[in-house]
RNA sequence: GGUCCUGUGGCCGAGUGGCUAGGCUCAGCUCUGCAAAAGCUGCUACAGCGGUUCGAAUCCGCUCGGGACCUCCA
């Protein structure tokens, strides 16, 4: 097993990575409340925890990968007042709240997909959990951790910490600074402390979405829902959960405050925080109004989009920076990643047409490479690949640093050119290196990044043309030649015209 | 105001105190019907000032700039 380290929130330094019982892991990430479209900053996150669930699965755990979808309980507004975000919607559009429930998740499912994003094992919802959310209020309040007030149920946070709990420890926050700094907000009289948080509020007439509980009709607060499925599918302590840098506070604390209050223990022992996407040096967010739609950048429709940027293109874009940076969106930067992407990608065909010829072997009209008899071994080049190799998963291994990760595919990317143009026998490398650099090269694009191919429409008579392409070519009807290039171009694909052989590649 | 992060070459973006990250762009070379691709070569940066050290982009201090959280947000 690699020693993969891993970025703890709790304890603020890349800790080696110890699951509770190996080779199983729970991972847990908090998942969107669909009352809405994602955008492309909620997006980074869970493309950055679907990249370390990919390697968790590719260095051999066994991994039960919970992302919950928030379907109630997630309030507009400061605190624990204000109207829900899909009952809003509901009203707005005069539908259920459950097709806004539904049509989101299906948005935000399409969207993954598109991003080439594994779904998890277990994709819970707040809705379908209510029972335990009540049981788990009532368990608080039995350990006198909470308090009903008007109908409502609160978290003490004093109470908490009296009995050992350490509320801001996520965070870094202090329990008086905290309370020294909080705001007057309205409706705060129902709680004793400005910081105590609703695990139950009592629902208004015109509240939409209610249920029955010991404390009459209700609906649960937004922490709840985290703690409960969480504990339900992945025990009450699990080794990983994540979630974007701005749910750490107050969700995440509030998760912490829960699980240790029910359990008598914190609920997870590695806490991730992917960082923000920004625009301009600033949090892409709603509210600002500098959010990409997916669909807007497939599009290339929104203003500040240049031209249309593939999923494909945007990931391996945000794979270029390490989950905990703030990456910066830019036309510049987009374009600077599709032409690294398509490079990448042409060499992953490449890399999968290759074989391995040794030297003694006559290939007879080989294909893939001549045959080369007495090729002697470039120890040079293995012992580069081989550090490439290791660089890879060194980079992996430090918290899941796919910059470099992909700085040595780059240099992996150099042989792998090389063999498919011909330029290097691949038993100059050996049948080992050779091996491995196929292997690596292959598995952790397809396997670890979860980059793929993006076909185009053309591409079921890319063969056919291809053949004529040679018959012109022989026939140095260099017009034809042309013609059958600028269809391709049309098709964003192009034609390698090589020495010992022609190919198709997408265009750059 | 509090807590924390951050400032790298034309652009993006990694960097554990000493050894070329990488990508994109640009220039040249080889190859080529012409191209494209590929390979090779070139372009050596760390906001400013001071300190620690044999040695700092990397540690410490100050100054200036940017950002996040503290209120819903991935």
């Amino acid at each position: 097993m690699q020693p993969l380290k891993i970025y703890n929130t709790l304890t603020r330094q890349k800790d080696l990575f110890e699951p509770l019982s190996p080779p199983f892991v729970g991972l847990y990430v908090c998942g969107p409340t669909v009352y809405n479209n994602v955008h492309l900053g909620n997006v980074r996150t869970f493309l950055a925890f679907d990249t370390l669930y990919r390697y968790l699965t590719h260095i051999g755990y066994k991994v039960r990968y919970v992302r919950n979808i928030t379907d109630v309980g997630h309030l507009v507004g400061d605190g624990d007042e204000g109207e829900s975000k899909i009952d809003r919607m509901a009203k707005l559009e005069k539908v259920e709240p459950m097709e806004i429930v539904q049509r989101y998740t299906n948005d935000f499912h399409d969207v993954m997909l598109q991003f080439n994003a594994i779904p998890p094992n277990i994709e819970p919802t707040a809705t379908g959990h209510l029972i335990e959310q009540i049981e788990a209020a009532q368990t608080l309040i039995g350990k006198g951790l909470a308090y009903e007030s008007n109908g409502s149920v609160y978290f003490n946070i004093e109470a908490y910490n009296q009995q050992g709990g350490n509320y801001g420890k996520l965070s870094g926050r202090i329990l008086d600074d905290l309370l020294n700094e909080t705001r007057n907000l309205d409706g705060q009289a129902e709680k004793r402390n400005p910081l105590d948080f609703a695990l139950w509020k009592k629902a208004a007439p015109e509240h939409i979405m209610q249920w029955n509980s010991p404390w009459g009709r209700g609906f649960p607060g937004w922490h709840l829902e985290c703690t409960c499925m969480s504990t339900k599918y992945l025990g009450t302590q699990f080794d990983i959960h994540g979630g974007g840098m701005d749910l750490k506070f107050p969700h995440h604390e509030c998760e912490i405050a829960q699980g240790t209050g029910i359990n008598g223990a914190s609920p997870a022992r590695y806490w991730m925080h992917a960082n923000m996407l920004t625009v301009n040096g600033q949090k892409m967010s709603k509210s600002l109004g500098n959010s990409f739609l997916p669909h807007e950048l497939f599009a290339g429709s929104h203003p500040l989009l240049e031209q249309p940027y593939s999923p494909m293109t945007t990931r391996f874009f945000m794979l270029q920076s390490q989950y905990r940076s703030t990456l910066d969106f830019s036309n510049d930067a987009l374009r600077a990643a599709q032409k690294g992407y398509k490079r990448l990608i042409n060499g992953l065909r490449a890399a999968n047409s290759m074989q391995y010829i040794p030297s003694e072997e006559n290939t007879g009209g080989a294909v893939l490479s001549v045959s080369t008899p007495g090729v002697v071994a470039d120890e040079k080049k293995k012992a580069d690949i081989e550090k490439s190799v290791q660089g890879i998963y060194d980079a992996l291994n430090d918290d899941l640093n796919t910059a470099v990760a992909i700085a040595n595919l780059f240099n992996l990317l150099k042989y792998v050119n090389m063999i498919y143009m011909n330029q290097l026998p691949p038993a100059a490398l050996g049948a080992d290196s050779f091996g491995k650099l196929k292997e690596v090269f292959v598995g952790v694009i397809e396997n670890v990044l979860g980059l793929r191919e993006e076909p185009t429409q053309g591409m079921a008579v890319v063969e056919g043309m291809l053949a004529q392409y040679r018959q012109f070519k022989a026939a140095q009807q260099y017009d034809k030649v042309d013609e059958v290039r600028r269809c391709f171009k049309d098709q964003g694909l192009v034609i390698r015209d090589m020495k010992h052989r022609i190919d198709w590649a997408y265009e750059e």
